[in-house]
DNA sequence: ATGGCTGCAGGATGCAGA
């Protein structure tokens, strides 16, 4: 089974690029951010056609996230727990049946937090905190998770083409990255991580200043996996060649295999 | 760099992103 994630800026503004890499790719699951749609406007037909089973959950604008899955959603939930009163659209979890029990894919959109010093920052790591929270709660199902998305980290210097140049961002702040840390020290794996560590593995470019052809890139979107789904962790491959394409995200997908099969 | 693009809402340009 692979699972992806991909922010992709804009559903209806990329509906070509993204049908295009799904038929390329196909996925088994996939975890969108910034979809900027309402749910009654994300163009659920164009994916269905597809294959995949949709479920949402949008705000007017900005933020807005979506799982696309060719099993069937046995459970959905939106909205990251511990705040009532935020009502950004950040959080969707999917459950799904496979052969010897149900795997968990969250799709995330974690707050940018800049500029540091505001309640931009501090509403960043709360939700962070919160996010901290689910993840130990999850935990103790002891069954496979994925907490998949835009985290909007940078989680090391090796992450980013120029640590300095990053220095006072909110995605590189130490207090981020401790926050970060944190849900891989409840046991967390960072699965292109436990595949690969080389430095310069980047999944977002900046559409300014020729960053894609400069490859100043940072590494922000990351597949955490549960002890039970990290047992079962393939392989995990940025697909960095969709940058390239016409009228790309400034995002590209990021996919892991696991071992699990259709119930 | 002083954010140099981009998408969205809305019907001009401001906000948000990272």
């Amino acid at each position: 089974m692979r699972i992806a994630t991909w922010n992709i800026n804009g559903v209806k503004a990329r509906i070509e690029t993204a049908l295009s890499w799904l038929g390329e790719a196909s996925p088994d699951v996939v975890c969108l951010q910034e979809i900027k749609s309402v749910d009654e406007a994300f163009p659920r037909a164009e994916f269905e056609r597809l294959g995949y089973n949709v479920e949402t959950h949008g705000q007017k604008g900005f933020n807005g996230v979506a799982i696309l899955s060719k099993l069937p959603f046995d459970e959905v939930n939106r909205g990251l727990p511990g705040d009532d009163e935020d009502a950004q659209a950040r959080f969707i979890e999917g459950v799904f049946s496979v052969k010897g029990g149900v795997i968990r894919v969250v799709s995330l959109y974690l707050p940018n937090g800049n500029p540091i010093g505001t309640e931009k920052f501090d509403y960043k790591i709360a939700w962070m905190r919160r996010l901290e929270a689910f993840a130990r709660d999850r935990l103790a199902l002891e069954e496979p998770t994925v907490l998949a998305g835009d985290y909007n980290v940078i989680p090391d210097a090796k992450d980013v083409h120029d640590p300095r140049a990053w220095m006072n961002d909110a995605l590189f702040q130490p207090e981020s990255r401790m926050a970060f840390r944190s849900l891989l020290n409840l046991g967390y794996t960072d699965a292109l991580r436990a595949t690969d560590d080389s430095p310069g593995r980047y999944t977002f470019w900046d559409y300014q200043a020729g960053a894609w052809q400069k490859n100043w890139g940072i590494r922000i979107d990351h597949l955490l996996l549960s002890p039970q789904a990290a047992d079962r962790l393939e392989a995990c491959e940025i697909v960095s060649h969709v940058r390239g394409w016409e009228k790309p995200s400034d995002h590209v997908p990021v996919v892991a295999r696991l071992r699990f099969e259709a119930p």
